[in-house]
DNA sequence: ACTTGACCGTACCGTACGTTACGGTTCGGC
DNA sequence: GCCGAACCGTAACGTACGGTACGGTCAAGT
C-alpha cells in the first residue's frame, strides 16, 4: 500500500508512478487553467477519484504540497564541482548557474508554481511558500555558495559576505523578469536571450566582485 | 450622483470621499486577512451595504480593481528635477529612487496588493497584473529615464541603453526581497537597512556605468 | 469460485461567497 | 411636513467547490 503521502509534515516518501501521474496532471492543469486548479478537475485530468485523492493527500492542502515538493525535486540540475578554478572555469560557472535560474523562473511551470505558493502566502495556512523558497531562491543560493567562496580562495573573487555577494548576482541576473512574468506581463525569453543575459549578469558580477578590479571591493558592503 | 467607477474599462473617475473609505476598508482588510476578501467583510469593515457595494463598483472585479488604481495613484512620490547635474546630485537622485522602491515593495500594502494582483493574473480575467505593473514597475522606470539619460547627456554615465541600464538598477536595488516577501519569508527591512541598501545599490550601479570607470561601458550590453 | 482490497465514477452534503432583493432610516429639496 | 433619493442592515438565492459515501469493476491471492 502507498502510504499517505502526508502522515507528518516532513515526512516525504517517494510517490509512486501512479501519484506521480497524479501530480502531473496538477501540474499540467496549474500550468494551463491557471485557476481552475479543483480537486473535481484534477481527478478527471488524472482518471482518478476523488476518494483516491484525499486517501493519498488527505485533502486538496497535501496535494498542493506533494506537487510542489515533487516538482522542486526535480529542478535541482547537476552541482558544479570545482575542477582547475581559473577565471574562466569560473565565469563559465557563474554563467551556468544564471542561465539555469533564468530558464527556470521564466518557465510556465515555475510561474505557476510561484502564483500558487504566493497565493497560499496570503493566507497563513500551510507553507507553500516556505517550500518554493527553499527550493528555488534558497537552494540556488546554497549551492552558488561553495563557488563563490573557492573563488575567493582562488583569489579571484573579493568580498566580505557571500551571502551578499549573492543577493547582488540574483539581483543582476533575475531583475525585473520574475515580478513581469508573475504579474502576467507577456514576457519571452529566447534561449539566445537568456545566454546573453546571463552573460551580461556574470560580466557585470565580475566587473563589481572580479579581482581585476581590486579598487571595487568596498562594494560588497559599504561601512553602513 | 458619483457615477459608477467602471462604466466602461478605463474610464476612471474620482471616488469621492465615501467611496475613498471604502477603498480604505479594502485595503486595511486585504493587508490583514490577507485571505478573507470577500464582500460581506468589505461592507462590514466600511460600514455600508452590499449594496452600495455592487451599486458603486459594478461587482467583486470592479471593486478590487478600483482599489488598486487608487493606491496606485498614490504611490507616486515628487519627481526628482533635475537641477545643477554633477556627480553627488546624481547618486542622490538614484538612491532617493532605490530607498523609495525598496520602501514601496516591502510595504504591508504592497505586499498584499502584488499578491492579489498575481493571484488575479493566474485566471485571465481583469488586468489588475497590468495595473499593478503599469503603475509600479513601469511606471519607476519612467521616472528614472530622464534622470539616467540626463546623467549620459551630462558625461557622467555610460550605457548604451537606458532601458537596459535601468533594469540593472532595479535588480540590483530589488534582489531577491520581493519574491522573498510575496513567498512570506519574514523579512524585515528597517529604515536604516534600505537606506544602506539603497546606497550599495547605488554605488554598484554607479561602478558599472558611472563615467569614472570609463573601461566599463560594454558591460551595457555585450556583445552577444 | 470466492474473498479482499484498491480503485473508478458519480451522486451527494455542507458551506462559503458572490449577487440580488427588500424593508427601514436619514436627509436634502419643496 | 412630505417625497424621493441615497444608503444601511439583513435576509435570501444560486452556485461552486471541498469533502464524503456508495455502488461497480478489476486483479491478486487462496
Amino acid at each position: 500500500m502507498a502510504a499517505t503521502l502526508k502522515t507528518h509534515d516532513s515526512e516525504t516518501e517517494e510517490p509512486t508512478a501512479r501519484q506521480e501521474a497524479v501530480l502531473e496532471a496538477v501540474l499540467s492543469l496549474m500550468v494551463e487553467e491557471g485557476d481552475q486548479l479543483t480537486m473535481a478537475a484534477v481527478a478527471r485530468r488524472a482518471s482518478c477519484s476523488k476518494e483516491t485523492l484525499y486517501k493519498w493527500f488527505g485533502d486538496r492542502d497535501g496535494l498542493l504540497t506533494a506537487t510542489v515538493q515533487w516538482q522542486a525535486a526535480r529542478v535541482r540540475a547537476g552541482a558544479y564541482d570545482r575542477q582547475s578554478l581559473d577565471i574562466a572555469t569560473l565565469r563559465d560557472s557563474l554563467k551556468g548557474f544564471a542561465a539555469n535560474w533564468l530558464s527556470v523562473i521564466s518557465s510556465p511551470t515555475s510561474i505557476a508554481l510561484n502564483r500558487l505558493a504566493i497565493g497560499h502566502a496570503a493566507s497563513r495556512k500551510s507553507n507553500l511558500g516556505g517550500i518554493v523558497l527553499a527550493n528555488g531562491r534558497f537552494a540556488i543560493g546554497e549551492r552558488l555558495r561553495p563557488v563563490l567562496e573557492a573563488g575567493r580562495e582562488a583569489g579571484l573573487l573579493h568580498f566580505d559576505d557571500a551571502e551578499t555577494a549573492f543577493r547582488t548576482f540574483f539581483g543582476l541576473v533575475g531583475r525585473d523578469v520574475q515580478i513581469r512574468l508573475l504579474l502576467g506581463d507577456a514576457l519571452v525569453l529566447s534561449r539566445a536571450e537568456i545566454m546573453r543575459d546571463a552573460a551580461r549578469a556574470t560580466d557585470q558580477f565580475l566587473a563589481l566582485h572580479g579581482a581585476a578590479t581590486s579598487s571595487k571591493d568596498d562594494l560588497a558592503g559599504p561601512k553602513a
